[in-house]
DNA sequence: ATTGACACTGATAATCATTTTCACTTTCAC
DNA sequence: GTGAAAGTGAAAATGATTATCAGTGTCAAT
């Protein structure tokens, strides 16, 4: 994690970008958070560092930090985006559990490759894709029948 | 088409609503597309016919559509939803050209298949789920060179 | 350490698609 | 035909995100 916080540095001065004491807050709650977050959530575990930052600068660092390549945009159809971090992993797809709004990560190649197969089908060059699996996680599986509609997602918020 | 509109009014006698000229005009518009379309494009269609029709009835004509389960919205993350004639045909997935915003429908058994197959092995339950595939279409493909940024979207506007 | 240029910040206002509100109008079952 | 209930349009509200702008902080060069 610090590793990561080197790279955000790096990339700011590289950029002729200042590394601000609010932007270390911010990359470094980022980075201590372990699942996908919003902005608002993130704005919110700040704010108990110091209150006095703005939620304005929470969306312009996340920014900083997709462009540095430290995070990836989500949008997982709620309205609002979720920020993961960018790890050094291949490329996975996600699973979000429409009961509590938890996500899990997957990979595919044999997906990937059908995937690509279908473009070539059409003469398209495919660029980028996005696959999301939406139903019921294992929990909320067993706590609804068949998912009844008495779980709210209270997941990253 | 005229079997769809007929499928419209039963649902909304069924639920005890009104078939108004609006609704009729807006249906009958939504009908008569064959591609994806935002409310504001339908709304402009629905304008040549009647101007004092407003976008908000769209919206909410829409919504009674896609409850009659007649239309769906789609999210491609453009900021505003398209909607799409809910065909009695398969489910299908997306491909949509960064480029012109050309959207091709596709349907594989074998990724859904597969998708089953991950859902399973995470104890998931799917419900549904989204695939969308991003990049330059066959034509798009040719007027860029490998998509350098020259073309702009025109699609369903 | 000082400085100055320029990037940064926070508050507020602006966007943009979509939804609510509300006073008035239309539909349709009787 | 009539009236209760639903529908309509205009304007205001919403909610996430972005832009504006005046004041503040950072840092490289002195």
């Amino acid at each position: 994690m610090p590793d990561k916080l080197r790279r955000f540095q790096q990339h700011l001065t590289r950029a002729g970008l200042k590394a601000t004491r609010q932007r270390q807050l911010i990359a470094r709650a980022f980075f201590a958070t372990n699942t996908h977050i919003s902005a608002e959530a993130l704005y919110r575990r700040v704010s108990g560092r110091d209150r006095r930052i703005g939620l304005v600068t929470i969306y312009r660092t996340l920014k900083l930090l997709k462009e540095a390549g430290l995070a990836h945009e989500r949008q997982f159809g709620e309205g609002r985006a979720l920020f993961e971090h960018a790890s050094s992993e291949r490329h996975h797809d996600h699973m979000i559990c429409t009961g509590c709004g938890k996500i899990t990560e997957f990979e595919n190649c044999k997906i990937e490759a059908l995937q690509e197969q279908v473009a070539r089908r059409f003469a398209f060059t495919l660029r980028y894709h996005k696959l999301e699996l939406y139903g019921f996680c294992r929990e909320c599986r067993a706590n609804t029948n068949r998912g009844a509609g008495r779980v709210r997602a209270v997941g990253a918020r």
